[in-house]
DNA sequence: TATGAATGAGCTTTCATTCAT
DNA sequence: AATGAATGAAAGCTCATTCAT
């Protein structure tokens, strides 16, 4: 029983690191299984389809981030917003040390699957979940005073957004750090 | 030497729109000659693979997007530096329409292609030729006083990656505009 | 068109000889094609699917036999049933030299279409006009007093299933021909 | 031993349940064990391989089926030929009841496996048998008068596949009884 | 002895690309 | 110049069989 679950989640760490490496498409199964050390046919043991094995690292990574975001909120649960969104934007960026990637990030996951609906909705539950994260962290900082009332979910959406394309265009940027990135959104960029 | 360069205009049209609709792994040439109404051996005569015809539209795209931007900020010169950033973003929406596309938004290009190192390199000419102009801007808006003195390339990024997503998840937001976005961007949350 | 139709010809002519020769599931597409001398993709342009291949070979050859059975049905409009049976019996086996096969037989296609939803439902397509075919002559031979007053599905199974089996175990009979059969069932096994 | 021959019966009678429900091809050896309760292993420590199962459990029901008919016959050794082909053609039915199956009918089972070598000597096998079990019958038949002198194997044939064909079709057949049928090959068609 | 996890040969099917017309 | 019929490499997936435990 333990070594089955440990197969399985050898094949998903594999999976993982070649469907980062490579994109969904470029991904052969033949690869995740070599990658995992092991045949071809064991991947189809575990799961039934490259579209499910997939899924199944999504729907981890979705449990794994929601389990973190709910630790870190409750440990803040008497600090500021600011505080709040800083944590949130830095366990995505440990997240993906811990699991050794490149990205995960659900905004660029959605480019890349618009057109799978199976794996599309996998996505937007865990896009969904950080976005309305976001929005009660915002929510809670407007009502509070902390932050102006402004457009919640198109100030969620930029926040969002901000982190997953300096992300993507991070060689161009020096002294990136979360802080930074907060910082700048929170006081604008207005003299 | 008219129709030639007309047919492999309608060519790239149609693949434009084929290549936003399904992405480019999912389309096929048959539906890009379908769509142009000709033959599929027409496509080659015209462009010596499916990359190349990808390129081929990223080029054009870029060269549009360049010429579009050129024109605005020429016109804008001795304007402030927020209403040319809300030109350029503007600009984009713009460009959109009237290439009837759902987005050929760089960031989200990076995605899907950062596994086809010939596309890729087509995109960062875009992403770059983007990243530059905000750049620009936004070290005029710190010189003349209307911005503060940020890290640049951080708030370039942001901006960017900002409007893309709003794009991605824009069915949750009510009231978007680009106007909206900027102000946001521009003030920040902070009360 | 015509060139087009011809292809299509070709390649049912060399599925069927394969199909015939070792059976639905040990035929591979690519065996197909090496019989009609053509690459594994040209079967697929022609055809959507292997099963959709082998249906079409059974409408086609319904089709050729339905025909066949009505002309020669009509030629005979005035002869005896036994003549008729004894003509429909014949031109089972003349189709099989015609297209060059052991056998099509439907009674032995449904043995082995058992577990085809798809396939089952056209060999039943088949077996049922012969089935409804064979009744009629019997029924009016009842009523013209040539037969006498029988179960006439059962008597027309088991002249389809008495012509079938012959077939199979034909190695083991002298002097076989569709007279001696017909005689057989006709008079009977009582001295 | 006792145990090592119960296990390897109560995979055999697995096995001729899927067989017979799925069809040879169709039918997975994970099936198979499912259906005895054992494991997938298992089956191989009984049974060299997948044909070698099928060719066990034909010989088996071969010998059942031989034994069978000794038995019967030997029982009528004194009453007319016609009663001997009815228990002959009953035990058949019977057969099937106990071993719970829709069929093993031999005249079927060529033609499936027409094509397996292995395999289709063990059905001649079985096949030949009923062959010569049936010509026998009709020939003492023809001897003591009660039958006419028809060519024996020809009508062999045409009595098992009538048989045959009548289990096919027998949705289609109102009142089937075995004593229907025998009475229909004995009388004829005949007015 | 019994098992089922592991395997990879082998299958169907897709589609970018070629090339004869 | 334009075509679309032909192609075969490549990919996802299945399942009989093996073998370590």
């Amino acid at each position: 029983m333990r070594d089955k679950s440990k197969k399985r989640q050898l094949i998903m760490e594999a999976a993982l690191q070649v469907f980062v490496e490579h994109g969904y498409e470029k991904t052969k199964i033949i690869d995740v299984a070599r990658t995992a050390g092991i045949g071809k046919g064991t991947v189809y043991e575990y799961f039934e389809s490259k579209e499910a094995l997939f899924c199944c690292i999504l729907e981890e990574y979705c449990e794994y981030y929601k389990e973190g975001v709910r630790k870190i909120l409750s440990d803040l649960k008497d600090t500021g917003c600011q505080e709040k969104l800083l944590s949130v934007i830095h366990m995505e960026e440990e997240l993906k040390d811990q699991v050794h990637l490149k990205s995960l990030n659900p905004v660029q996951l959605m480019t890349e699957f618009t057109n799978f609906p199976g794996l599309k909705q996998a996505i937007q539950v865990m896009l969904k979940f950080k976005f309305d994260t976001v929005c009660e962290i915002l929510n809670e900082g407007v009502k509070n005073g902390e932050f102006r009332s402004v457009n919640i979910p198109l100030a969620t959406a930029a926040l969002m957004g901000a982190s997953s394309a300096v992300d993507l265009i991070s060689d161009e940027i020096q002294d990136y750090t979360d802080e930074n990135l907060l910082d700048l959104m929170i006081h604008g960029l207005k003299a």
